[in-house]
DNA sequence: GCGTCCAGGTCTACC
DNA sequence: GGTAGACCTGGACGC
């Protein structure tokens, strides 16, 4: 069966879908030319589905592989409509990049969503696996938590594990077969505290906490620094922060400052104007050339 | 084949 | 509050 959802009129499915690199890691599947994504989702109390989504400029068609009923396409949706950040509403930003010529392509393009999933708990433990390690690294930790913790759909992928299945193993597992290296006891540390009920990482997609506060709590996280910290605001959508990785400050010497690398304050500078809004404005800014012709 | 460097950083000890 | 050094892994690179 087919379930359509409607999207906002500035929405940009090719934009979305390669937003940053989350829909290169699994349970996520994107297909490279028709940019397909396939993605595994779990359903409380029923066997996982895989569902693979498409889109255009009016809708998100979202394949699902059988019937369900009400509850569960309902479940569905509120999923793909969470990862595809189709609820933000981007026109504050989208007017402030207007008063800025060389930013004008980002409502024109209808960049700006970042692609985020389904719980905040996989955000967490992916950014972890991003840190200190190269792009091959964090995919093979993050396939290692699937394949082995993952609950199996139909089709035989497999789902993210949930927070009682990673408190479940023992540290040597993440050691052994995640190969997260010193990032292990992290990893356990935090889905213990997860799956017991101690921290509430969903709790911070709708926090009234002031950033700066949000930003020190998810700090306590061990393996949570400045970046990775930074890198989860922005999923929860509040970007009033940069998130300056190597990648990014390789990319700001480059684009915008004639090859030379560039100290932090400088790239907070040049971004400053932007306000509320500076993060996202980077990051868009950063990821331009991604796509050509759109 | 081997050693070194470093990648989408963070933690701890120390000042 | 700021900083140096350690930390897992694995691919790239130079020799």
């Amino acid at each position: 069966m087919e379930i359509r959802i409607p999207v906002p009129r500035d929405f940009n499915y090719k934009r979305t879908a390669l937003s940053h690199g989350w829909t290169d890691l699994p349970p996520f599947e994107i297909h490279p030319e028709t940019l397909t994504i396939t993605r595994v989702l779990d359903l409380d109390d029923t066997l996982p589905v895989t569902v693979v989504i498409t889109g255009t400029k009016r809708a998100v068609h979202v394949e699902v592989p059988r019937k369900m009923g009400k509850r569960t396409s309902d479940s569905i949706t509120r999923d793909v409509r969470h990862m595809l950040r189709l609820d933000d509403d981007l026109s504050e930003f989208y007017s402030a990049m207007r008063a800025h010529p060389e930013f004008e392509w980002i409502p024109t393009a209808g960049a700006g969503r970042l692609v985020r999933s389904p719980t905040l708990f996989e955000d967490l433990v992916k950014t972890i696996c991003t840190t200190n390690c190269s792009w091959s690294l964090t995919k093979k930790m993050v396939q290692g938590l699937v394949n082995n913790l993952g609950r199996e759909s139909a089709d035989g992928r497999r789902t993210f594990p949930t927070p009682a299945a990673m408190a479940a193993m023992p540290t040597s597992f993440y050691v052994d077969e995640v190969r997260a290296g010193y990032r292990a006891s992290y990893l356990k540390e935090l889905a213990e505290r997860v799956a017991s009920g101690a921290l509430d990482v969903e709790g911070w997609l709708t926090s009234e906490l002031p950033t700066v506060e949000l930003k020190k709590e998810m700090k306590r996280v061990k393996g949570v620094g400045d970046y990775a910290a930074e890198n989860l605001l922005k999923l929860v959508g509040r970007y009033d922060v940069l998130a300056l990785d190597s990648w990014v400050r390789a990319t700001f010497a480059r684009t915008r400052n004639k090859g030379r690398t560039a100290p932090d304050a400088k790239i907070a500078r040049y971004y400053s104007r932007f306000n509320s809004w500076r993060g996202l404005a980077l990051w868009c800014d950063m990821t331009r050339n991604w796509i050509e012709n759109d």
